[in-house]
DNA sequence: AGATTCATTTTTATAGATAATTTTGAATTG
DNA sequence: CAATTCAAAATTATCTATAAAAATGAATCT
């Protein structure tokens, strides 16, 4: 199931520029480079064998996703963040959550709900922060995706990007897994036809993680 | 107020990348550039007497705007839509302007919810669309602007210019300025401190505006 | 000593050149 | 005559080189 994710993904990786933005975003969400830290053309396409043309255009891309942020002729550093933000991303994704389970809802097939079950089993059992984050957000894909959405799927992933950085910024060390009571609550809800209930449960949810996350440091440049 | 809001954006006339990006993208929304169309960067680069290496930069910041669709090795060429894809970015500027609008109404002054009024006003004088979405866009951002969440106000932005690009293709002869009625409900509720009544006849009118745009016709390549 | 100017170095931004891939169209074959 | 193969042309993707801007740091001046 993980492979066919990243097959879906694999558009990128044809061109160098793909393959360099993919592992940008990665180091970036994973806190691999922190916030704030300068990323100069020139290192990167020579760690990546290619000349920093692709790179830039790397950059353009991430830019679009707020990962990077660019000063002209002054270069692009990794995008600081404060609790405010956090906060942002959670409330939007929230909305746009709910918006998308309202669509698919119609869609959901009992399988759908068995394999996110799984999915959700997986993450309680998951060994780290990476992996438990990995079966959330299939969790909350597997059961957004029948909205039919995709510009809104995009976004949504987008958001999903930036709260996994807020994760990994705040649970870096002291972590274990959770047994995930609301996932189960919006499951049943979703079994029972009660999609009032199933929506709001993942606002709260959604929400939830972002007052959690991020609430007790800033992550700025050194400065 | 024009002059400001152009000021603001013009991080981006600094570089040339900037300057082909906006270009592009004002002739894609308005429809200048048919969907479907295949942009060819040495013909841009050319007519911006530019190299490429800018041209595609910009492509790559348009994709991320939804506004072209880029196939590897194959170009790059402007994004089409259908009615699916209206109701799409209808559905989620609703939620996503519902969202600004709660936090930016306690922050809402008089003097701003006046200034709203003339822009309200100037918008239903407009000679012609592109004024009135140019009001329109205005009105919707003063009021929702003060929610001071740059994030969701630039993806509401973005999903702005495709609500445009629909507008300007279903609309571009037969028009005449209406009196905007729920502009004036939104304000009136706001001035009276009623916000759920505000945000759900925003809610409902921008789903309006995306049912009425698009509705007609396909825009796809001719293929 | 601390601040300031100016030259040096580093880094970004763009241009020009090359390689690789796709598209086009004509010739060939069934 | 339709379909298919193959070569030529057009176009994209990338690389190397150049120009322009900003950061750095040493030397000078107060």
């Amino acid at each position: 199931m993980q492979i066919i994710y990243k097959i879906m993904k694999n558009e990128s990786d044809t061109t160098i520029t793909g393959r360099i933005t993919r592992a940008l975003a990665d180091r970036i969400i994973s806190g691999d480079i922190a916030p704030g830290t300068k990323l100069r053309q020139d290192h990167f396409a020579e760690e990546f064998g290619a000349s920093h043309v692709p790179v830039r255009e790397a950059f353009r891309r991430l830019e679009a996703q707020g990962l990077v942020v660019s000063e002209p002729r002054r270069g692009v550093r990794v995008a600081s963040f404060d609790i405010a933000e956090v906060r942002e991303v959670a409330e939007m994704r929230a909305s746009l959550e709910v918006l998308a389970l309202r669509h698919a809802a119609p869609h959901l097939t009992s399988a759908i709900l068995d394999e996110a079950e799984a999915i959700n089993r997986a993450g309680e059992n998951a060994p780290d922060v990476r992996a438990w984050e990995e079966a959330n957000k299939a969790f909350h894909r597997i059961i957004l995706e029948p909205c039919n959405m995709p510009r809104l799927m995009a976004t949504i992933d987008d958001l999903h990007a930036a709260s996994a950085r807020f994760l990994f910024s705040g649970f870096r060390m002291e972590w274990e897994a959770p047994t995930d009571q609301d996932h189960r609550a919006i499951l049943r809800a979703l079994q029972e036809h009660q999609f009032d209930v199933a929506a709001a449960t993942l606002a709260r949810h959604v929400k939830w993680i972002g007052t959690k996350t991020g609430a007790k440091r800033h992550m700025r440049a050194p400065s």
